[in-house]
DNA sequence: CTGTATACCATACTGAAATATGGTTCAAGG
DNA sequence: CCTTGAACCATATTTCAGTATGGTATACAG
């Protein structure tokens, strides 16, 4: 008897366990889980199950409820999946035009949405109450910022904020055009710096609308 | 009436329904949710349900199902939370030191995980049958891409193939180190270019680990 | 004033899901 | 040889979840 390790019955059952949940975003029943198996009778879906369990890759919290299986641990190891956490993400809306206007996101303005995961903003951006209704996201266009290795078509994960501090890279608007640019200081005053020899360092007045906190290029 | 948008009763509901998702990583039943909400009776549940369908916030596939109630898209992104679905994501080992060997992935080189969204990839990698066991992220070091865009400390989502076509961005192994570069072909022969005038073209004998499909930053 | 929708309660019915029990192979180990 | 456990089947029971129905109160529109 194999007491860690799984047998071929078993694994097949843990990965049909993990396809259901992705399909359709809950644990399958036993009965789901044997016609998925291939099974005839739901006794063998609970035989495999409560294998599974013994060997600690399925845990039920409580007896007598309708889809309560999960994966373990463990489980989520061995199949290389990520776990069902829903709140491990923000669905962030992606911004096709310029934000304009208060409140920052008109509905014609959104062009998608792009799902990150919180680790990669969570570091940076300012912890709020509810952070992802202050995120957005937009494509760089132009390469004004190249020497920061932003290239045009880069989606920029930005915190909409109008604080920011010297040498973020910061997403403003000038005369209602939107650009990222570095926040500069120069001779006591705000500026916008490009990093690009050929652009040229912007001094006119102009409104911060967020912060850049993260970059997403598809290649 | 308002049609479009909800009641607080309403709002409140989706927001139990989402909370309770996040949670358990499934579905309230409709008593679990009248719990939630306070109410003493299921019929206060089911009414509350009944108007989010009507209103496109819920929907339900199949009837008489234990816990199939769904949170629509409209719900998501009202919600301004990522979706439950478990297969929208990919979790990736990030690999701290050079992928060497095969198996790539030795548990020793395993420095954490990286959850990334599929859309990120799906796009560009070729679609084979378990993606996610052929992703893994590896962090850039060096200036010898900045050409291109990649920074030190960037993470590359990688896929691991030994295809790659000329200007592919790719990890190569040198003699047992790795390296990003793009991938040339100098004299009918192939090379590694860097994309810096301080680095120079490497023909010497590579190997291609894999191809970098998408790239993250954290400002 | 009347119809309609919200927002709750109460109860009963039905189908589905979990569970219990018991059976049959077959292969491996003592 | 006998036991054990995996891997299936079949069936019955209990509890739970979805549904149906009907009630009350309030608010708002025509």
């Amino acid at each position: 008897m194999q007491t860690l390790d799984l047998t071929p019955a078993q694994f097949k059952a843990l990965k049909c366990f993990r396809s259901f949940l992705e399909d359709s975003g809950a644990s399958p029943t036993l009965r789901e889980l044997a016609h998925e198996m291939g099974y005839g009778a739901v006794g063998s879906a609970q035989d495999v199950v409560k294998a599974l369990q013994k060997k600690g890759f399925l845990s039920i919290p409580e007896k007598h409820l309708s889809r309560s299986l999960r994966l373990t641990e463990k489980a989520e190891q061995l199949l290389g999946v990520a776990k069902s956490a829903v709140g491990d993400f923000f669905q962030i809306p992606k911004l096709g035009s310029v934000p304009a206007g208060n409140p920052i996101l008109a509905i014609e303005e959104k062009v998608g949405t792009l799902l990150i995961s919180k680790s990669l903003v969570s570091k940076n951006a300012k912890p709020k109450k509810s952070l992802s209704n202050n995120l957005f996201a937009l494509a760089a266009t132009g390469d004004s910022m190249i020497g920061a290795g932003i290239l045009d078509g880069d989606w920029l994960i930005v915190e909409s904020t109008p604080e920011a501090a010297l040498g973020d890279i910061v997403i403003a608007r000038i005369e209602g055009d939107a650009t990222v640019k570095r926040l500069a200081k120069v001779k006591g005053k705000w500026a916008l710096k490009p990093e690009n020899p050929d652009f040229n360092l912007i001094t006119s007045p102009f409104e911060i609308v967020g912060r850049v906190v993260a970059l997403q290029r598809v290649f």
